[in-house]
DNA sequence: AATAGGTGCAACCGCCCGAAA
DNA sequence: TTTTCGGGCGGTTGCACCTAT
């Protein structure tokens, strides 16, 4: 053609020369010219890609995924919307090269496009048998079913959803969370919350809402949990009374894995803890229970972090929002009967939360919610009903041997920290938990699996804004709820959640655990041997359950506000 | 009718992880 | 042990649409 062309306008025998030279330069620049034109091309038709494409951040990983540093001089990848010449590009590319490897398509096809962008792109796009359109009312039905089972775990209910991706859930899902919230409803339906538990009651039923149950059982196989004690020798209960949840603010497991199943004793406590999300390291420091091994007290570090994190174990030290408190307006007396409705994922940019997340596995709490589980009620708790402090839906069992913990929930992390301690062949009980809390907090990180970035890097502040050496150092193993950080409610409160929670550090010793009145000192369990036969410390599991319920009661009696109180009351629904 | 603000949604980026090489 | 790759998920952005003023 580009012969041709010079033919018709200049005649043959004046460029002939030239054509045959240049022709030769156009196969070497072939290459070269053909990202050239899918970048003038793309750039064309799209008026706003360049807008777009240079706003906000740039990329690093991406720009590494796709080793832009080693095409410097060749054709930068490029971001942002795709274009419709893109799109058949990449379509052209699958159709002849099947999915996957996806970076190769930038070689084979010219696009300037990192290998992820197209992979996502064909997932979540041009895949054929995508499912366009809005969710239906079965679906929307089936994305609650499996939030309530599974909570964010978008890829897994896509998978479930047939032409649904996971964005797509996620996305309409967090709309969904919002919209119902400005409306005051419950996220999750009662009319679902009892389709559920009235599933459950049926029995081992197999199917779709009963896998997991299933699955919990093999948990329960694991009964010899040999927690060290250290790693809940800084586990005390907080809550703030003033957000006792309804029954039907209970966690489906709760519902129907253990509230009917008056054989669960407590070597269930912890069996169907886990994340709603793989923490991440920046995170592990207030998520893992691998903190418990140090001596920093976990729980309480959430204490000052009440409008920027979420936390991913409702059950214990609620961070007091003082906004969401006064207002008032996310208690359980709002909707009786609801379910959380925090629950559920939300956009950082919903302002009236704040910067507050909400990424909760299914029927978790927020920290609007989850300060007081199971104590919603003045009637002496069952001890079944511990569980439910602690306790979120299943999710999968727990191989015998250890798996890797950071992609694991917490009870694998307790268990995986348990044998990696116990392996350790270390006396790791209190490595010197009656030094003073610096020592303590800097002992810590040696017995840390998950060292954060912050920490590795002596970086003062963590990702929350908020001193890592702080959080080490503010909080003394069990015996510091410093009144001026506290987040509880009133004065009388922290008098005493404070006087609950200072054991002089003499009785951690091990040769003085024996003295330890647990029926005046409950908490001090927290700092024992919980599981197994562990009776090295006098304590056998009666004791434990007689103080954990003193525990509880005392914290309930004391906290339940009367509103509350009136409204566990109304609904009946508190005394379960 | 024009405008501003709120909302819903699609689409993308960034960070992280586990598996495989 | 390190690197690469595919994948999961939280968060963000921009735009279209709606509604109140």
């Amino acid at each position: 053609m580009l012969k041709s062309v010079i033919v018709d306008e200049h005649g043959i025998s004046v460029l002939e020369e030239v054509y045959e030279r240049i022709i030769t330069h156009v196969l070497n620049l072939e290459e070269f010219m053909k990202q050239c034109i899918l970048t003038v091309m793309s750039s064309v038709t799209s008026g706003d890609e360049n807008r777009k494409i240079s706003r906000g951040r740039r990329s690093s990983s991406l720009d590494e995924e796709a080793g832009v540093g080693d095409n410097m001089g060749e054709v930068p990848l490029k971001k942002g919307p795709w274009t419709a010449a893109e799109d058949a590009i990449l379509l052209e590319y699958v159709n002849k090269h099947g999915q996957g490897n996806w970076n190769a398509v930038q070689k084979y096809s010219g696009l300037a496009r990192c290998g992820k962008s197209c992979r996502l792109r064909w997932a979540n796009h041009l895949r054929p048998d995508l499912k366009k359109g809005a969710i239906t009312e079965e679906e929307e039905n089936r994305i609650l079913e499996l939030h309530a089972k599974m909570g964010n775990k978008w890829a897994r209910m896509a998978a479930e959803l047939p032409g649904r991706t996971d964005n797509e859930i996620k996305n309409y899902w967090n709309t969904r969370v919002k919209r119902m919230q400005r409306a005051g409803l419950p996220i999750y339906p009662p009319e679902l919350c009892q389709r559920l538990l009235n599933g459950n009651q049926e029995s081992q039923n197999v199917g779709p809402l009963t896998i997991e149950a299933s699955q919990q059982d093999d948990l329960s196989q694991m009964d010899n949990f040999d927690i060290p004690n250290e790693d809940f020798k800084t586990f005390k209960f907080l809550h703030d009374p003033s957000l006792e949840p309804s029954i039907f603010d209970m966690p489906e497991s709760n519902l129907f894995e253990q509230s009917l199943d008056p054989s669960h004793s407590y070597d269930y406590l912890f069996q169907s803890i886990y994340h709603s999300k793989r923490p991440r390291k920046s995170e592990m420091i207030y998520n893992s229970f691998g903190s418990c091994t140090s001596n920093v007290p976990l729980f309480d570090q959430y204490d000052n972090y009440s409008t920027e994190k979420i936390y991913d174990y409702p059950r214990f030290s609620p961070p007091f929002d003082p906004v969401l408190n006064t207002s008032n307006q996310f208690h359980g007396d709002n909707i009786n009967g609801s379910h959380a409705m925090l629950n559920g994922n939300i956009s950082s940019s919903v302002p009236e939360f704040g910067a507050m997340k909400m990424e909760l596995p299914s029927l978790q709490y927020t920290e609007t919610q989850h300060g007081s589980w199971g104590m919603s009620a003045s009637s002496l708790p069952r001890l079944d009903s511990v569980d439910t402090l602690i306790q979120s839906p299943p999710i999968e069992s727990i191989p015998s041997d250890l798996i890797s913990p950071q992609s694991s929930g917490l009870l694998e992390e307790i268990v995986y920290n348990s044998k990696m301690l116990r392996d350790s062949n270390n006396d790791l009980f209190c490595p010197d938990i009656t030094g003073t809390t610096n020592e303590a907090a800097g002992s810590s990180t040696l017995y840390h699996p998950f060292k954060t970035e912050w920490d590795e890097q002596g970086e003062p502040n963590s990702p929350l804004g908020q001193s890592a050496v702080s959080v080490l150092t503010d909080y003394t193993p069990i015996s510091s709820v410093d009144g001026s950080q506290s987040i509880e409610t009133t004065q009388d409160h922290d008098d005493k959640l404070e006087a609950l929670t200072q054991i002089p550090n003499s009785y951690m010793k091990k040769e003085n655990l024996e003295q330890i009145d647990f029926s005046q000192r409950p908490d001090a369990l927290f700092d024992l041997s919980w599981f197994g036969n562990d009776t090295e410390y006098g304590i056998n599991q009666f004791d434990l359950k007689d103080a954990l319920t003193a525990l509880i009661v005392e914290e309930s009696k004391g906290d339940l506000g009367e509103d509350d109180k009136g409204n566990l009351g109304e609904d009946g629904k508190g005394n379960q």
